[in-house]
DNA sequence: GATGAATGAGCGTTCATTCAT
DNA sequence: AATGAATGAACGCTCATTCAT
């Protein structure tokens, strides 16, 4: 099949999760059928159920393939030995990128999973508060050498950073905000030098 | 109630509305049958139609007569005479003590309308968005009056404030976090904090 | 009620059948709501039930009203002392007549009931055979007389009559021939003159 | 069947639209459930919807299957170098032939689509027209080779015609009139001769 | 007589999933 | 592996009818 988009020869299984990436992208988890899936890669559709449990099972592949990735970038971050502001930065940017690797792919995990706490949110708490943590730790980290002020709760902040970038690439995704080359590099330094300085003009600045 | 349109004794209207917050909030939008909203408001089932379009209609209802309290609140803070800090700090305890007033209708409004951007977030973008924008304008005029730095886009900051303030509020409703009085008291002030003044300590301070 | 046409002051019951005959004809019996009468009538949902058992009492009264004078006419044109051909002649016109004074309660009776042989036209069976047995007996009776030939059997006829007129009516209920009053001056005469004297053109005439 | 669009064995299709017709036949398209076919067909309810879009879907099936026999009949008929009344009792008895044939679908098809003029008869409409304009063809071309009257309109011959030979088969499938082979074979000759001749007596005959 | 809120059975349609081939 | 026919539970919505006032 030389018209398949980057997938290995006859491999149906993948060109299946690829084509879910742009059918849920398109339309949603809610409203897309399975036949869409199967049509959109342009395979049986039993074949769907062949490789995959449920239409739940693919988009909960999705998630954990992507997922993982960002995991694992926030604990080679962590452990890298930076100032606490470039390790934000680094998950800010790491995030972003993805986003403007794969666009169809992040709007599907933000929209459906991350912030859909109602269904897939819920189901993969557990992986979503984990990346929440790298952040809550590098705070913390922060507190204990003393840059960081002490009253601000680091799970807080955890959760303040990610449903700021979150915010933000929803924002490109529906249009609310301009999503240019420029914007992307730098919206992630923004909301990381926002959040370490505040937004208010240092005395004597 | 002054200002509600209709009320009166065994206002079943009203019955519907306030059994669907619960359903909404314990089910979710999808996972709520029209029946169950009718039991719930210990209501014949074709009562829901008479008084609503449709199951949507219910939903945009709720959301509709909330949203709109808060654009009020915003608007009668934006008006006010007092400093940029303390406006954005009444609108993040607005939202906040609206939680703790009435955290089931909340959470829908949050996971369902606000944060599900397929569906209600979709329909409802324009007035979602003329919540940001009191956000936007009153750090815009924090920049003309010189507090607040130039280089940070005000409409950036609308969405970060709002995806900070709905992460927290979603990380109460799924117990992420510790839902205190005392955290309520405090959350919308570190928020506001952090945002205008930053996580680092000031030098010297 | 001063605007209420044709009906005496506050008649809500004769408002009620009026109003049925405008949505029924508009929208058919099948695609008329209860609230569609009770609406075009100015009048409360409930007072239909007031004073009609069902929606279907309701069209029954609309099309035992008329056809029971399409009977007595029928009737007094029958006991008339007229050529055979003049009292087929009379009932083509006044069922036409009938058409041109009210189209809309005839419309209702030809295509909901004369011609709905699954609803109404089953209920109404009797008094519908009634009509054509008029037509069945001026042609038995012409037989007799030696007027009309033999081996066509009466009952065809009737059924004849009203197939071909009523398919007339559809015709210009539904636009499918000009319904000018040109056009209904001749069309019964034209029935009445071909079904007698047939198409074909009379040796020497 | 060659000129079945698909058949093979267990066909479901088929079996759908076989059973759609004995159903139909039996309580009326209105007062027929989906569930009354699938079962009748011994199908899974899904099914129907499997080869359907709808359950108007099947109706029209039925109706454009069967009606684009006759009007191919009617074409060929028309053809023919044969005289208008040939011409005439070829079509009329064609359609008494169908309903012989299959009088449960001839049934469906006149009482739910030819004279249901508010539901499928609406949607249908060029369709009707078309047998409808083959009689006003023959008859017009009567007209012309001077054997017809020309005070007569073709069109309305055309209405007549299918008037009063649908108004028979309603007679028929409802029990107004005896059903016997033998009246089958007149009844469309009969219909002819009249339409033609008239009901008078020839002069001197 | 008059109103319109209240009831609830009924139905068309969807679609995830299974299964025979 | 691959196909797509077959299954049937589930659900939103309609609307004739009833009833309390």
């Amino acid at each position: 099949m030389p018209d398949q988009v980057k997938t290995g020869p006859a491999d149906k299984r993948r060109a299946i999760l690829d084509a879910a990436i742009r059918v849920f992208a398109r339309q949603g988890y809610h409203s897309t059928r399975v036949a869409d899936i199967a049509d959109e890669a342009g395979v049986a559709y039993g074949l769907v159920y062949h490789y995959f449990r449920s239409k739940e099972a693919v988009m909960t592949e999705l998630f954990t393939e992507r997922w993982s990735l960002l995991l694992d970038a926030s604990d080679s971050i962590y452990e890298q030995d930076i100032p606490a502001r470039e390790k934000l930065a680094g998950i800010a940017r790491f995030i972003i990128d993805s986003y403007r690797h794969d666009p169809e792919l992040m709007k599907v995990i933000i929209v459906e999973v991350t912030r859909a706490a109602n269904s897939f949110g819920a189901t993969h708490l557990p992986e979503i508060r984990r990346a929440y943590d790298f952040v809550a730790r590098i705070v913390a980290d922060g507190q204990r050498e003393g840059i960081y002020r002490e009253e601000i709760d680091p799970d807080f902040v955890g959760m303040w950073f990610y449903g700021a970038i979150e915010q933000l690439l929803s924002g490109w995704v529906f249009g609310l905000i301009p999503a240019t080359d420029e914007e992307f590099e730098r919206a992630g330094d923004m909301v990381v030098e926002t959040l370490c300085c505040g937004l208010e003009r240092r005395d004597g600045a």
